[in-house]
DNA sequence: CCGACAAGAACGAACGTTCATGCGTAGACG
DNA sequence: CGTCTACGCATGAACGTTCGTTCTTGTCGG
């Protein structure tokens, strides 16, 4: 377990855009500026008027793209929720075999989205209680998916003595709660660098965990 | 450091109120209905009507206590945050000697507290933003001056060598955040206790700080 | 000519806040 | 002691604004 191997993606302007190019002109400066102004303003704080303009398009021409305020909601929390879980799986993937080193993988992937889309999750964290029904149990369920990769490894790595901690089954929501509230502080210019949050909150997360680096 | 230290208040019903009762009867039902229903829907998605029709009186009558909305709630984010500082420092202050065990204490505390008052520390995590000018000021200065105790407990276990993390400067944001998020997920009837909590949460946190609990 | 895209006007509802009014009571005053 | 007054508490109505959504109309390329 090296401690500054490099996070996937070190160039900020080739992160690829969440919402990307549809071909369809005004659908992505709607989702961009729904996301934007969603995190800045929360759901009811941001008016489908101020996305409207945001997007330099017209009110009633919105909902020729998204049925309803809520379903846009939905479909920009899907969309971060199944790049995050993509990430992070492919992340664990392409690991090596031990656990530690997974675990290591899989909280550099997800601190690196965090910090990567920063908007989006901060969305992710604190939105979702505005959606009802179908939009919402969809959304929880992806978030819960991605849940279950760090909950596996953990239990994994408790099983086979690698990680110590007397509460295994509680630390995965710990780490998790420390990475996603990277969003609401995060600063692309501050002191701490992309690359120095992962390196921190990888080897929080497996001192947390009381991990053998050794491997047993 | 013993791992099952009692946590001050075993007793929920004996949990002091943040609103207690002034006197003036009304105020402390607005404040309560507020806090639940700012917690519930947000900032904006509860209407000073909601609050009213929940606080029992009518909508008019909130002006004759609070004179904005936005002063209701500066009001609740005050009281809570004046009453997190109060019970963290304290717990510090009659801990021992060691400043794991402060360290301890001081998780322990905390963590009590989001368990006691979670939704007012629900509405502390995301709902600060809609304030603005003065009130925002005064509650965002009231949450770093708690932090500060954090990082100063943090900084001189570093300092002293207790802590061997290589990143001292950072890991109290990331306890903090860990313990923080405890209120968006914490029921008080399921599977952890309150005292499993903070006994969990003070491990984790020694852990993170890859304490050395023989003191040297 | 049909469907995707665009815009303005309008709808009814809900929003935060203010106003006018009244009741009860504690304190000042002759 | 009696009375006036001022203020705290309470209410329903109303103000002007903004909300999410729909309607109507129109353009334009395949």
């Amino acid at each position: 377990m090296n401690d500054r191997s490099p996070v996937p993606d070190l160039m900020p302007d080739l992160v690829p855009d969440l919402i990307g190019d549809s071909g369809r002109g005004n659908e992505a400066a709607i989702l961009r500026a729904a996301l934007r102004l969603y995190a800045e303003r929360g759901f009811n704080g941001a008016s489908m008027r101020d996305i409207a303009r945001a997007a330099g398009t017209s009110l009633s021409n919105l909902y020729n793209y998204f049925p309803s305020k809520a379903r846009l909601l939905a479909e920009l929390l899907n969309r971060a929720n199944a790049l995050l879980s993509a990430q992070v799986s492919s992340a664990v993937h392409t690991a090596g075999e031990g656990v530690a080193e997974q675990l290591g993988a899989a909280v550099r992937a997800y601190v690196s989205f965090v910090a990567d889309y920063q908007t989006a999750m901060l969305i992710a964290l604190s939105e979702v209680r505005h959606l009802e029904g179908e939009e919402r149990t969809q959304v929880v369920a992806e978030r819960d998916r991605n849940q279950e990769i760090f909950e596996d490894l953990v239990a994994a790595g408790a099983a086979s003595g690698v990680f110590t901690t007397p509460y295994p089954q509680d630390a995965a929501r710990s780490i998790l709660a420390m990475c996603s509230t990277i969003a609401t502080w995060y600063h692309p210019e501050g002191r701490l660098t992309k690359q120095d949050l992962c390196d921190q909150h990888a080897r929080y997360a497996l001192a947390l965990l009381e991990g053998r680096v050794d491997g047993r």
